[in-house]
DNA sequence: GTTTTATATCATCAAAAGAGTATTTTTTAG
DNA sequence: CTAAAAAATACTCTTTTGATGATATAAAAC
């Protein structure tokens, strides 16, 4: 438990960077290599590298070999992660949208009142 | 654009401190001065202070006044720009699970297989 | 076997984050 | 008007983060 605690603000953590997010964008199109993530943003190899260090620990990537280069792949179970934690919130908002049906339902009995 | 963009960085970082998700746990409640979360957690009035402003400036809580206290209260626009910036990423693992159904038919059609 | 290509790692730096103590501001209550 | 309560702010310290250039390693190609 304090294990999914640990994981989960490093999932977090890597997402709070935008570099890192747009990478994660790419990867929805498929595998990428380190230099093919390197032209897409302003950026050197090792900062790359480091990014995808950070994505890798935090399980939002995997990583394989072929020949000299490691493709990068999306692994989905850290996002995932985040949507269980998110999924108790999201009763709270729907409860919202409830509390707000019912006002607006009230005001449409009584419209008279906006006059 | 770059607005939202900005802002999502800082509601990820927000909720990468289990601290402050814990302060958002605590509120899904109800409102909590800034008292009652320092007696939730073992640090000080000026910690938990930054770590509200860092939370209500990522819009994932606001503040109004009562008295000297200023009560504390979940928005859930903010939880619900993370929501929406999952959205793409669910079809991503369901589409992983829809091969798996494929898989595990595949593999009920011929049993015999695993023989 | 030397060169090339792809990536990782190291040393360094500046900026930011998280925590603490001490102090100030704000608001109520007497 | 003054004392007390609640919270904010200032300052300091330490650790972490993001970036860089230079260098090392690993595999492929020649």
């Amino acid at each position: 438990m304090n294990q999914s605690f640990e994981r989960l603000n490093q999932t977090f953590a890597a997402l709070a960077d935008p570099t890192r997010r747009s990478i994660i964008g790419r990867l929805t199109q498929g595998e990428a290599t380190v230099n093919e993530l390197v032209q897409c943003f302003d950026l050197t190899q090792p900062t790359i590298s480091a990014h995808l260090k950070v994505l890798e620990s935090s399980g939002l990537i995997s990583r394989t070999r072929v020949a000299q280069t490691r493709p990068c792949r999306l692994e989905p179970n850290a996002l995932k992660a985040i949507d269980a934690w998110l999924d108790p919130y999201r009763q709270i908002w729907q409860e919202n949208y409830a509390r707000l049906d019912t006002l607006l339902d009230e005001l449409k009995t009584e419209p008279e009142k906006n006059k």
